[in-house]
DNA sequence: TCTAGTGTTATAGTTAACTATAACAGTAGA
DNA sequence: TCTACTGTTATAGTTAACTATAACACTAGA
């Protein structure tokens, strides 16, 4: 996980979805428990409710069940549903707009699909960046 | 412009993205009035110190000029200037976000790019390929 | 039983975004 | 001058997101 956060969404739902990542990259398994509240937000330096808010969220979307005393552990058929749920949202929701955007910049989005497949998942990076010393 | 709004990001900076969208798309031209602050906070049922802002948003990178008692307008090399900075902004801080999610969601290119094909002029592609395996 | 780890709730305060309402300030044209 | 548009500022209130601090409730293991 990243330390940062992103200005354009609440923190809660930048947490959310990267667990979200996390369950899709198979990073956390079915059955795998989720970084503690208070782990997470002394890592984070973000306040426990916080972080609470964003494990709701998934507790809401049946993704995770929380065990009193245990801790929150990803359900069963978890990267399942994820699948089916973030691939029609971001095909209706996400994708429109990008596209929109691609478009709108002169860019095509053959090019950038196609210049990215090369790399590895890990390298979703643009070079932007000079070398620093 | 549409009329609804996106909980995902702030009113008014939806509102400067919709502005930077219909200078990029060419429906408001260099020297253009943008349509005023009333009417929009009218139109979109939305407070005119929202649209102001937005408005502001656009002032201070130098796209729009404000002329008190007749409107505010669209700035010489305006489209120019967006063209550049918006694309590196979407280079550097959308699309790998945009593209890691793609690849944990396991979607093709060419998923995404029927979609939209009718839209693009480059996307003429009848090209033929193996269904998954 | 005690301890150290879990999730959860309570209380209270700050800030950003948005709202309603109103007034101020400048420009063009009848 | 008067009218009807512009942008701009002032005042004050609501809500969502986040914060700090503390306590409560539960579980596993020593």
């Amino acid at each position: 996980m990243d330390r940062e956060w992103n200005d354009s969404q609440p923190i809660y739902r930048q947490l959310r979805d990267r667990v979200v990542a996390m369950i899709l990259d198979g990073v956390l398994k079915e059955g795998d428990p989720l970084p503690s509240v208070r782990n997470v937000a002394a890592e984070y330096r973000v306040n426990p409710l916080t972080v609470l808010k964003g494990y709701q969220q998934l507790v809401d979307e049946q993704l995770v069940e929380s065990r009193r005393g245990l801790g929150m552990f990803i359900n069963a058929g978890a990267r399942n549903l994820l699948l089916k749920a973030e691939r029609q949202k971001f095909l209706a929701e996400e994708w429109p707009r990008v596209s929109a955007t691609i478009q709108r910049l002169g860019l095509t989005a053959k090019e950038l699909l196609n210049g990215d497949a090369a790399r590895s998942p890990e390298t979703s990076n643009a070079d932007e960046e000079k070398k620093k010393p």
